[in-house]
DNA sequence: GGGGTGGTTGACATAGTGTAAAGTTACCGA
DNA sequence: TCGGTAACTTTACACTATGTCAACCACCCC
């Protein structure tokens, strides 16, 4: 059911890939990340408006408030350059290396996501529908959390008292927008702050620790 | 302005007071817990409903959705006993008494107020009203983590890296609702598992290292 | 010229918050 | 015993928001 609105914002797209005029989609999803950005109260109507288009306008192209909201966080990663950001953590051939860019992009990343993240976990209280969409986002920071504790792992740096599996939970939990949120906004913490402190504790808290090179401590688990 | 609406629960409380029948407004406050625990969304006729009430006299006693979230909080609080639970903290003579102490406050208070911190952030999103008690709940609980953080200065425990106020933060930060939110809720963490891994991570990033083997981490600032 | 696409306006159903007013009950004090 | 009043009820209303529906318009392309 519901075809009609179905095929329209892929009309849309189809359109905006042969470089037709303006494509209307895009435009509600840049209007809606800039109401957002106010860090305001704000309805559809707003959102339509600054997107210089009817408020029916915004239902041709997405089937709810929530649709909406993962379309704007989708292109929020996109026009922050996700990968890119991560390349960083990606190539790190170390631990203390790996966990200091992780912290840089965890800082930079939660900043630049924040006000959408809020809205969207504000939204799950009372929508159902943004459920979804909110546990694929976890899913995908655990990965992330999970891909940094199996190099420290691989590298021989995980501290004991760690698995793999709860390493990378722990990672995933710290690098959450709410404690970026609760430091920097809340507390009023600069950014660089935040990183070093992150860095730190995610070193102090998760490599073993450098032990004078007296007997064998690598096989003790 | 507004003089009935005051004078309604200020007498509902004298009454109280003087051992009258039934409090409605405690009623109300326990209904409201209640429907929050559901986890779902939801009116305040469905509060009313739940409390045996009519949607109206609920404004008899609260002016707003706002002060009636403000006062569920309140009253979980009491309920939970704060002041007992945190009796243990206070009584800690030692560092690692003291972070085992206060892990085990902060997983077991977060779970119990955990439903209604979730709605009062989101409330704050699009009630500007909510803005005001959320700020006096984060100013105490910066103060308790900036106690801890003067404890372990004191006993000269505290890692040279921290200043009593960063590492007040950083305990604050850690003691969120929201991070246990993430890997209890979210992740399936088991409350002993996060009660454990707060404490380890909390003495891990504060406390200065016990051996002062060779040079090395103590001047890496 | 005709059809589809994407947009418009306007109306509507539904639901929630908060205000207002009038009626009911029950207690309390002179 | 009577009158007043606090607490609550019912009913109605204003306002705002989401989401649906229908009719109409304009453009582009065949």
């Amino acid at each position: 059911m519901s075809e009609r609105r179905k095929t329209a914002p892929t009309r849309a797209r189809e359109r905006a890939a042969r470089g037709a005029k303006v494509d209307t989609r895009e435009r509600l999803v840049r209007a809606g990340l800039a109401v957002l950005e106010r860090g305001e109260p704000f309805s559809l109507g707003e959102i339509a408006r600054e997107a210089g288009v009817s408020r029916q306008a915004l239902y041709l192209h997405f089937e709810s408030r929530a649709a909406l909201a993962v379309a704007v966080a989708q292109f929020v990663d996109e026009s922050f350059g996700l990968e890119e950001a991560l390349a960083p953590s990606r190539a790190a051939t170390d631990a203390r290396a790996l966990l200091r860019a992780h912290a840089r992009f965890v800082a930079k990343y939660n900043e630049r996501i924040q006000t959408v993240v809020r809205m969207a976990d504000a939204l799950r209280q009372t929508d159902a529908e943004m459920a979804v969409p909110w546990k694929d986002r976890l899913a995908n920071r655990r990965a992330g959390g999970h891909i940094i504790a199996q190099k420290l792992s691989a590298w021989g740096e995980l501290a004991d008292e760690w698995t793999v599996e709860s390493a990378g939970d722990w990672v995933c939990a710290l690098s959450s927008v709410k404690l970026w949120e609760e430091l920097v906004l809340d507390l009023g913490w600069s950014r660089e702050r935040f990183a070093r402190s992150l860095e730190r504790q995610l070193a102090a808290g998760l490599l073993r620790p450098k032990e004078p090179l007296a007997s064998g401590p690598a096989t003790n688990r």
